[in-house]
DNA sequence: CTGAAAGCGCTTACAG
DNA sequence: CTGAAAGCGCTTACAG
């Protein structure tokens, strides 16, 4: 026989019907008793015999479910410019995967225009062959998201979302910038600083605002007055000018800013880092892996990944034991760019106003 | 209505039946004539109002084609200690996915056990879930991969395979060890050197083979005598000591030598490189990235990947366009670590004999 | 041009 | 304990 053995064949070889063959394959658990040990046995070495092994299509039509997680991100998944952006959280997806028992789906058949994957009608279709998917980088457009709660197909973001976003909750598994970014604020201001610069991403991406947001928190509690700045606005060496134009002696940098840059424009400034400015990095550079003994702190990646494919996975099962908002700590480095306050406060050169 | 439209619903609103919504949607490429413009527009219309697409398992299940392609790895596909071995292929695998327009899907439910992952009992039935599979890796047992041929599973090597292998030919995509040897080996004779050392795997494992066979061939072709070494026996400083007591100005290191430590070793013990010694490096170490500005050559690994999706992509279509045995021609890297010869010859200090 | 039917290979009530 | 049947949601000959 050429074709591929299905239940039907064994059945016909042990004399029994296809249905007792299922049982026996996986009938509840009681099973054992529902079966005769008679065609039990018969029904055993007919599948020894045939070599059969269950097509799992099927099972997934009769059974409405498939043991596949999609895995959507709306770039390529493996960047050929050599960065791998998704690489960790695939690191930490694969490990639990293995765990859970489930396989990986990336959607690559969604043709990526101009860098962005659409879930385009033949996209739509396919995202049905997993049970759930989930969804990383820079989130599609309104409608895509909509779409896709409309249809209650399972979803977990990796990266914070807003509760207000789309329309609904919407499970997630993102890191705590808040707090870490907080945590980062205090130490320097533990080691004497005073004037600290917050020079990062302004905008009001979940992201950009718990950082900011951290930062303020630490800042109101030691009564200082925050000073924010637009970390795109300025090329490494004017961020180190009107880093010293405001007095600071530390700065906090968003991860647009190109940190090894300003280090290195600080010394050409004839600024010493840490001794005459602490700097700390607010998690990984964008596209680029943490910097080697630079302070601040990084994304748990690896942890993050394997988190939403556990929570997406009881969310498929559909209890609720997870919590569908959760949000990771980040690890904090010490580094060897954060120092003491220099004890001679430096003075401003220009008058300090709080932005607006 | 909470569950998914079907055919049968949109076939309902329409007033047609099922069978026709399903010609509507993907008859034969005549079906424009063959189904009336009057039904079809209202099919059309049904769709868009009930949002329907097309369950693909039920799809599969009914073409007995998915258009998805599987990945197996033997060891995890993103193995957690950094390395990413993988991620070339992946690259240029997704690549041709988004052309071919299949989706990747990566066994991950298949539990890895001691470094190994396993084709178990499920892990075979899972394999069923995509038309075919890419195997990459130290491949399996002989049983399994007998396994696979018989049950006829489409399946495409990365990594040269013999035709002897497991029984019958495989279809694989490889690099052309051999030519990109041969090539250096060249190079170095054309630079004036006579005595060459190679350093690496003598292993019978078809990618050291053909290393040492390109190694023979260009030597051969001179009328010089091969010095083969074995790369795994000496420490980077025995390395060094070995190659010069063979009076050779020129080596080949391969792939399981560790070549930054052989030229560390190399300026310690006070030759040069070049200028004492040539090293050439024959493809990218395991598990780390081409050594920046060392002679020799790269492994095409993204290609690969490509090539090995469109080989698997043919497979499965059962058009035998393509060569079944694709060999793809390495990267040369020019370097600075090969150089001319020294024009006094170097004299051997031990008795040089041929290797049996 | 269109409908009714069989079939893809399973699972799961439902009768006996 | 076991078989016959219906159903999962499609595709594709086969009749009309």
């Amino acid at each position: 026989m050429n074709r591929r053995p299905t239940q039907a064949d064994v059945a016909r070889m042990a004399g029994v019907s296809q249905a007792t063959v299922s049982l026996v394959l996986n009938g509840p658990s009681n099973a054992r008793a529902r079966v005769g040990e008679q065609s039990r046995r018969r029904v055993l070495d007919a599948i020894r015999e045939t070599g059969y092994v269950a097509n799992p299509l099927a099972q997934g039509l009769a059974r409405g479910r498939n043991r596949i997680v999609g895995v959507f991100t709306y770039e390529s998944v493996f960047p050929s410019d050599g960065s791998n952006f998704y690489h960790p959280f695939l690191v930490g997806m694969e490990a639990e995967a293995v765990d859970v028992g489930v396989d990986l789906l990336l959607f690559t058949s969604a043709p990526v225009a101009a860098g962005k994957r659409r879930l385009t009608d033949s996209g739509w279709n396919r995202l049905d062959i997993a049970d759930g998917c989930i969804l990383i980088g820079r989130v599609g457009n309104d409608r895509e998201l909509h779409e896709l709660r409309e249809r209650r197909y399972p979803v977990v973001y990796i990266g914070r979302r807003d509760p207000s976003d789309v329309d609904g909750h919407v499970p997630y598994v993102g890191a705590d910038y808040a707090a870490a970014t907080a945590e980062i604020t205090r130490r320097m201001l533990q080691l004497g600083h005073r004037r600290i610069v917050f020079l990062g991403d302004l905008s009001a991406v979940p992201s950009a605002r718990d950082r900011v947001l951290g930062y303020r928190r630490a800042m109101d509690e030691a009564r200082h007055r925050p000073i924010l700045l637009d970390g795109g606005a300025f090329t490494p060496a004017e961020a180190v000018q009107v880093i010293r134009d405001h007095g600071a002696t530390a700065a906090l940098l968003g991860p647009n800013v190109d940190v090894v840059a300003v280090r290195a424009a600080a010394i050409t400034a004839g600024v010493q880092v840490p001794a005459d400015l602490s700097l700390a990095l607010l998690g990984e550079p964008e596209n680029e892996p943490y910097p080697e003994g630079f302070a601040g702190f990084r994304i748990p990646r690896v942890e993050m990944g394997a988190r939403a494919l556990r929570l997406l996975a009881s969310v498929i099962e559909g209890d609720d034991a997870l919590d569908p908002a959760q949000l990771l700590a980040c690890r904090v480095e010490v580094g060897h760019t954060l120092t003491s306050a220099p004890s001679a406060p430096t003075s401003p050169t220009v008058p300090v106003k709080e932005p607006s």
